[in-house]
DNA sequence: AGCACGCCGACT
DNA sequence: GTCGGCGTGCTC
């Protein structure tokens, strides 16, 4: 039959390719084809199969090759990515390509998926049967551990040591090979049961187990209250109804320690999707969803985009963490679109945190989303103490006032563990000439320079520039040059100083580059014994650090005078998030907060009550002032290499702003109004209803397209943006 | 985004 | 005389 294929491309450009197909049935919606475009072959996914086209027949190249005979994306899947993708106004073809493994953008055969697995050959039976063999060696107990049958990897390395090697050896002689068993077809292990639920946590579980099909909940749980445990029995009753579980989590928090307690608790393998993985594995994990072979799936940001054939829940842990928006292309929101997905699948769709983002609390006010609060600390009976320490009038030493030394004192001298943290890395945000007034600025960005003491480098945090430290000011020679103000490695020199014999970890990006580096640094976290740990945000959650006492915040009051209206509501949740890191039953935990405002108003408000006081303030003031959630934004961001076409572009993009019912501020420069060598700026929209929004950004991206000189600039629409820079 | 075509400067 | 700079246009 002759038809033609709509198909989407991996380009950048908002519109569909119509193909000529003839020969059999046509390829479904959702799956890949490869076609000429140009003087090159891409692979597109076909959206529709329609009658007639725009163009003349003639004009249509036929499909070279249809890469699936079934849906890779599937209806429901392929429908939420449509509506992804206009929400976020990017180009269907370039949404439906980030939502495919790297492996199955290209023409390639489609790896295999199962669990790898050995078994005997017949070679491998003959040599067991020679007398003249040698025993006891690891490639004997390997072939005596597979008389019994096929084993999977996994378990053959669970119980014997060295496998690997004598698995080698034995491939090399032909005595056993490869094979992947299907999922399905492993029996699934005991699942270990887990501690008793608590009434609360019982409440939140059966509640939602009890929804039939969408319905969103908040599952507000303070750290420690054991939300990990009510996921578990609601995956455990999605299990037994034979459907999928698909979570969410934010990169740091998937480790393989994560991953033993889903696989142990649930007795099934889990699916897992990040970024650390090979691609061959990722594009195997994604299959064996897709195939509904894996029954969980456990992944970061993207993995929300895997096909689940047979859905049952999804979970978003800590929904309030920034890592869940893409920064850059198709700029989605991971736990927006989940509970997108949810309504497409008919699946309840759970979003947990101990600190929740405003956005979820004001649809939980609004009544979109039903909430469940888990509020007792399990086996703890206090929560940390908060104590806030005036540093108006008190001398620093590199940024700490002595009664904070005070209290790290006391803590090391207890045998307890101090964490520092500090957001900004390296010795000193800036450095100034005393003599002068010279200071080290990039020359791409005019931004000051980060110095970092230890490798005597200026680096641009921004750019990536940097340089030799100077010896002397590069303006008048003189010796007076000072670094001002305070990054990770600096805390790490002042500590040292005071408490030279208390071992010192840091950890940040300049600590944990390569993965190796910081999973070996994790690993020795958690040791005992007095210690300090200087960290950013990296610390603010992760792996467990059962001998942490007293977390010291040194950065409070960029948060709280930041122009990011933003910044109150991330340092709330990074107090408190540190906070919950703090204390075991036996010995509470403490919090030191340093501020040159001791009496700020949401100061008091944390003090007093809690992150969920702060909350409710910042929500009326959000609410008051129409920001977030009470208002949707859509930034335009733009650059160019000159200032006019820059300037020039702004000014057209404003001029064709047409909606009354929308606010538009700007041209304004960006926070960083150089970066990279590029001129920077942008304009926001705000709008009282994403409905207006959304009428609204197609007319205006089409406009935009057409103002001439757009090659001179790179510009993007980010909606719903998190940081406005 | 690729990838071509196309029209002006320093090199085998 | 050519190799190659990146401006402009197109891709079913």
């Amino acid at each position: 039959m002759n038809s033609i294929l709509r198909i989407a491309l991996p380009v950048p450009l908002h519109q569909w390719f119509d193909y000529r197909w003839s020969g059999g049935v046509a390829p479904a919606p959702g799956c890949r084809v490869l076609v000429p475009f140009g003087r090159r072959r891409v692979v597109g996914v076909v959206i529709e199969s329609v009658a007639t086209s725009e163009l003349d027949e003639a004009q249509l190249k036929p499909v070279e090759r249809v890469l699936d005979d079934r849906p890779l994306l599937t209806g429901e899947l392929m429908a939420t990515l449509r509506r992804a993708a206009r929400y976020y106004q990017h180009p269907l073809g370039e949404v439906l390509q980030a939502a495919l493994p790297v492996a199955l953008r290209s023409a390639r055969e489609l790896p295999e998926t199962g669990t790898p697995a050995l078994q005997l050959t017949a070679a491998g039976r003959e040599a067991l049967l020679d007398p003249t063999r040698r025993r006891g060696t690891r490639l004997d107990a390997l072939l005596q551990a597979l008389t019994e049958g096929t084993r999977t990897v996994a378990t053959l390395e669970a119980s014997l040591a060295g496998v690997a090697a004598a698995a080698r050896a034995a491939l090399a002689r032909g005595w056993v090979e490869r094979l992947r068993l299907a999922t399905a077809a492993i029996p699934a292990a005991a699942a270990t049961p887990g501690p008793p639920l608590n009434e609360e946590q019982r409440a939140a579980a059966d509640t939602i187990v009890a929804a039939d099909g969408f319905a969103s909940f908040l599952l507000d749980g303070v750290t420690g209250s054991g939300k990990t445990e009510v996921y578990l029995e609601v995956i455990r009753a999605c299990l037994a109804r034979g459907r999928q579980a698909l979570v969410l989590v934010p990169e740091i928090a998937l480790t393989p320690q994560a991953l033993k307690r889903f696989r142990e608790r649930l007795g099934v393998e889990i699916a897992a999707l990040h970024s650390g993985l090979a691609e061959g594995e990722r594009a195997r994990a994604w299959l064996a969803a897709a195939r509904g072979e894996a029954q969980v799936i456990l992944g970061t940001r993207s993995a929300l985009f895997v096909p689940l054939p047979r859905p049952g829940v999804i979970v978003v842990d800590e929904e309030h963490d920034a890592s869940y928006k893409q920064q850059e292309g198709f700029r989605y929101h991971a736990r927006d679109l989940a509970v997108l997905r949810a309504q497409a699948l008919g699946v309840p769709v759970v979003l947990g945190s101990a600190t929740p983002s405003l956005e979820s609390l004001a649809n939980v006010e609004a009544g979109r989303y039903a909430v469940a609060h888990l509020r007792h600390r399990a086996g703890l009976a206090q929560p940390p103490s908060l104590r806030v320490i005036d540093l108006r009038r008190q001398r620093l030493q590199h940024g700490l006032a002595s009664p904070t030394l005070d209290a790290i004192a006391d803590c090391l001298a207890r045998g307890e563990q101090v964490l520092v943290f500090k957001n900004r890395r390296g010795y000193a945000p800036v450095l100034l000439c005393h003599d002068c007034g010279w200071s080290a600025q990039c020359p791409h960005c005019e931004r000051a320079l980060t110095l970092h003491r230890r490798e005597s480098r200026l680096r641009c945090h921004h750019c990536g520039y940097e340089r030799a430290l100077p010896a002397a000011c590069p303006d008048c020679g003189g010796l007076g040059l000072n670094p001002l103000g305070q990054g990770t490695e600096r805390l790490e020199e002042a500590l040292s100083e005071r408490f030279p014999d208390t071992p010192i970890v840091r950890v940040d990006r300049d600590t944990t580059r390569g993965r190796r580096a910081r999973d070996a640094l994790f690993d020795r976290l958690p040791e005992a014994g007095a210690r300090i740990l200087i960290g950013t945000q990296m610390l603010a959650k992760g792996h467990d650090l059962p001998h942490l006492t007293l977390v010291v915040v040194v950065g409070v009051d960029e948060g709280l005078f930041s122009v990011d209206f933003r910044a109150s509501e991330r340092l709330g949740q990074l107090v408190v998030q540190v906070a919950g890191r703090a204390g075991r039953a036996e010995r509470p935990g403490a919090v030191i907060l340093q501020t040159h405002d001791p009496s700020h108003p949401l100061l008091a408000v944390l003090l007093d009550g809690g992150y969920r006081a702060l909350a409710a303030q910042l929500l009326k003031d959000r609410r008051a002032a129409s920001l977030p959630p009470f208002a949707h934004f859509a930034l335009l961001r733009a650059e160019a290499k000159e200032q006019a076409a820059l300037d020039a572009f702004l000014r057209e993009a404003m001029a064709r702003i047409d909606a009354r019912d929308l606010i538009a501020h700007g041209p304004l420069a960006a926070p960083m109004p150089r970066r990279a060598g590029a001129y920077r700026g942008q304009i926001l929209l705000e709008a009282s209803t994403r409905g207006e929004l959304q009428a609204f950004l197609p007319r205006w991206l089409d406009a935009l397209r057409a103002i001439p000189g757009a090659r001179a600039l790179r510009w993007s629409i980010d909606v719903d943006p998190v940081d406005l820079y």
